[in-house]
DNA sequence: CACCAGGTCTCTC
DNA sequence: GAGAGACATGGT
């Protein structure tokens, strides 16, 4: 992959490790919405519009840094699917979302979607968030942010429920509330289980929520957020399915070492769009 | 009418 | 620690 940066636009020249499909569809991001030459996405208070042409991609923005960081365009992703071809069973997932990318995406924002991820459909996540967004993001425009901290610690319970979080409105309150009043973000010094724990300590983030944070709002590489689409990866890798899910997850993150995120996100996206009869593209068209 | 969706919490043993 | 049940909501 290769880019360029002209005033508003960043154009990425060559697409191989680049494909908006693939980084959007394998259940990393909710905010986004197709347009007819592709897409517009959304984080924090900021979007870009996504435009693909035959042979290279352009994203306009008003801020180029944020989203050269967002799709984390300096990282060689040639040299991770390299790596990661050295693992039995990983060429076909590999091939298959070949253009997957691990988005940096907004800590406190990754953290209130993915508590309202747990069990919960994605159609419904994306619509929940989008009502989120509308009843309390900051208006810019065109658009509407994604709340700030201290808008969402101001709501009452009755409020999330209002927006369709049903029992997870109360999780939503008490995380508000403790990032309101000075929860430490900041996990650079702690290993991956210390930082897990401590993410941990929210309300409504357990194993597999804390991992989904950590990889796409940290960009932490031995989280493997293990759902019913990894747990059918680790019988595909391994042939066991007698493991709980917590034992699954950290099976995989001692086994793809430094790179169980990676391999997390093409086994997520092999699996669930073969797995997929009704191989819903809603969003397409 | 059941069952499921990127699970977590709480209460048991 | 592991296991069982409750939990809102909307789609199939």
């Amino acid at each position: 992959m290769h880019y360029v940066i002209e005033n508003n636009r960043i154009i990425i020249t060559v697409t191989d490790d680049f494909n908006p499909q693939h980084i959007l569809d394998c259940g990393q991001v909710f905010r986004y919405h197709k347009i007819d030459a592709g897409y517009k996405i959304f984080s924090k208070n900021l979007f870009c519009i996504l435009i693909y042409e035959k042979n290279r991609v352009i994203i306009e923005t008003t801020d180029v840094n944020y989203f050269v960081t967002y799709f984390d365009l300096d990282r060689n992703y040639g040299d991770i699917k390299q790596h990661l071809l050295g693992y039995p069973k990983m060429a076909e997932p590999i091939k298959h979302g070949s253009g997957i990318r691990i988005l940096n995406q907004d800590r406190a924002e990754m953290i209130i979607s993915f508590i309202i991820s747990a069990n919960n459909n994605i159609p419904r996540i994306k619509s929940i968030i989008e009502r989120l967004c509308n009843a309390l993001g900051e208006d810019m425009g065109e658009y509407k942010a994604f709340p700030t901290i201290a808008v969402l610690a101001n709501q009452s319970e009755e409020f999330f429920r209002s927006i369709g979080a049903g029992y997870r409105a109360n999780y939503l309150v008490e995380t508000a509330r403790m990032l309101q009043n000075g929860f430490d973000l900041d996990c650079t010094n702690l290993s991956y289980s210390q930082a897990k724990k401590h993410l941990m300590q929210l309300k409504g983030i357990g194993n597999k929520v804390a991992d989904c944070i950590l990889l796409f709002g940290y960009h932490r590489q031995d989280a493997c957020p293990t759902d019913v689409w990894i747990e059918r990866a680790f019988v595909y890798l391994f042939g066991d399915s007698k493991l709980t899910r917590t034992a699954m997850s950290d099976k995989l993150s001692q086994y793809f070492k430094g790179f169980a995120g990676y391999a997390q996100q093409y086994l997520f996206y092999y699996i669930r769009e073969n797995s997929n009869q009704n191989n819903s593209k809603v969003e397409e068209e």
